[in-house]
RNA sequence: GGCCGAAUGGCAGAGUGGCCAUGCACCGGAUUGCAAAUCCGUUUACCGCGGUUCGACUCCGCGUUCGGCCUCCA
């Protein structure tokens, strides 16, 4: 029995799909105005985690996630760097396109741009003037009458009456409540603009997430994810928008991820604490940051520091050491104590940490098993691997993993392979002192070396 | 000020009304020419104060501390 933590609801709650055995389900994807950074991270591993589980657990999942290609961070940085929206907008989709691939992150089944739905959005506006949800001000903006909607609020548990006192919201004398949000704005001089009934101007940020889901999903869809910071007002607005506007429940389940902070504090541009994806995975393997990020319940917030990925990578070796020098097979049958014990963790509101556990425990039963040279060890690591990869981890081979990329300046391969078989050589020949210059020698390059029977193996450490 | 969440062993991080989390690190043993890897074992814990209970880290109340959101933000 699936149970989530619905934010609606503030509680974990049994999951019942509209229509059985299918799920619609919507994230909120980028702004796509620079490259994505470690929150991001969190959001795309957290959902795609979610997405490849419902999927193992025999759901068909219908996933959107949108990018937002119309903003004013964009229009800002297009006109500082001197290029055309789209322009921009393209470069940082596809820079986000390789951060995903490189986390094995799947692509959503759809990926619906802001851009693309004009005709859309625009048809929604006119929807909530025409119910008097909106109107249009006397400097050419549509504003959303918070007022007229009696539930606003009902997501993260606010209400107007008591965000008025401390309120920081622009005083804006065009608009009728200082909590009404922008859902169409005039555009200024020489700014990307589209036509409509209010003049031309651009879609507020809301008010395209809810076209984009009526589009994409329907009206009335299962799971609506997003990232810490969505709650309010994003998600609250939205609810507003798509509920007046079509007249139905808007969404079941709510689910929403955990912050990221760095070395015990907010990420921040002005804290310059800020790590995107790509300075990230220049340091460490891929593989390591999406382990770094499984191993923690989606709704946590963690700590990004560096002990954190060099943790992340020993417990991922631990794994990879134990598949190792096993032949492992693709179709084995997961069904067993270990899947269920896996099953009954991620059904527990996708409870990742748990569910590693239980790789870890098999990892140890392989060890062991190997070291009985037991023919069972190849079978129980196989079923390791099936479980590790319903969570998108331990795709790789375990050599590959283990013996990783030669950095700058690292030795090559080749250069290691003769090495160490320089080294057997000394061996043979019970020359010690050479054999342990050699591996003192390779371990000087972050090269470690482990003798077996079967003769000496090496690995990378970064 | 409002809403929400969290406080677990050296660190990270799950979980449960009475019994092992797990990973990293540490210590002892096995194995090894010595290591590495691996196995076995030991040690270390549940913010404070009340309450409920035969029994609470686990439930309830209060307090303290920390964090997120309340403005664009994943």
């Amino acid at each position: 029995m699936l149970q989530l933590h619905n934010t609606l609801t503030n509680s974990k709650v049994p999951f019942t799909p509209i229509e059985p055995g299918k799920i619609r389900l919507y994230v909120c994807g980028m702004t796509v105005y620079d490259y994505c950074h470690i929150g991001h991270a969190r959001v795309m591993v957290s959902f795609d985690v979610i997405t490849r589980y419902l999927r193992h657990a025999g759901y068909e999942v219908e996933y959107v996630r949108n990018i937002t290609d119309v903003d004013d961070k964009i229009i800002k940085r297009a006109a500082e760097n001197g290029e055309a929206c789209d322009q921009l907008t393209e470069r940082f989709i596809a820079a986000m396109h390789e951060d995903e691939r490189a986390l094995n992150v799947l692509k959503p089944d759809q990926e619906p741009r802001a851009t693309a739905h004009m005709e859309a959005i625009v048809d929604m506006v006119q929807t909530l003037i025409d119910k008097g949800f909106a109107y249009a001000a006397s400097n050419g903006d549509v504003y959303y009458r918070v007022d007229k909607f009696a539930t606003y609020g009902q997501l993260t548990n606010r209400k107007l009456e008591g965000m008025r006192a401390g309120a920081r919201v622009d005083v804006n004398d065009v608009k009728e409540n200082p909590f009404d949000f922008v859902l169409w704005k005039a555009a200024k001089a020489g700014e990307v603009s589209w036509a409509s009934p209010w003049g031309d101007g651009r879609p507020g940020w809301h008010i395209e997430c809810s076209a984009m889901t009526k589009c994409c999903l329907g009206n009335h869809f299962d799971i609506h994810g997003g990232g810490p910071d969505l709650p309010f007002p994003h998600h609250e607005n939205e609810i507003a928008q798509s509920e007046a506007a079509n007249g139905e429940t808007f969404v079941n389940y709510w689910l929403h991820a955990g912050a990221v902070r760095v070395n015990k504090e907010k990420m921040s541009k002005s804290l310059g604490n800020f790590f995107t994806i790509r300075e990230v995975l220049a340091k460490y393997p891929a593989e390591i940051v999406r382990y770094l990020l499984t191993a923690s319940h989606y709704r946590s917030q963690i700590d990004y520091a560096e002990g954190a990925l060099v943790e992340a990578q020993s417990a991922l070796d631990r794994l990879y050491t134990a598949m190792d020098q096993l032949t492992l097979v693709a179709d084995v049958s997961l069904a067993g104590p270990h899947l269920e014990r896996f099953n009954a963790a991620m059904d527990d509101d996708f409870n990742t940490r748990e569910a590693i556990a239980v790789l870890f425990d098999m990892a140890r039963e392989v060890n062991r098993l190997k070291r009985d040279a037991d023919a069972g060890a190849a079978k129980l690591a196989s079923q390791m691997r099936g479980l590790g990869n319903i969570l998108g981890l331990l795709e790789m081979d375990p050599q590959t993993y283990l013996k990783g990329q030669a950095g700058e300046g690292d030795l090559s391969d080749a250069a290691i392979d003769a090495l160490v078989a320089q080294r057997n050589e000394a061996k043979t020949n019970r020359d010690f002192a050479l054999s342990d210059q050699i591996r003192d020698q390779l371990k000087d390059a972050g090269v470690v070396l482990e003798d077996s029977k079967e003769g000496a193996r090496w690995k990378r450490e970064s």
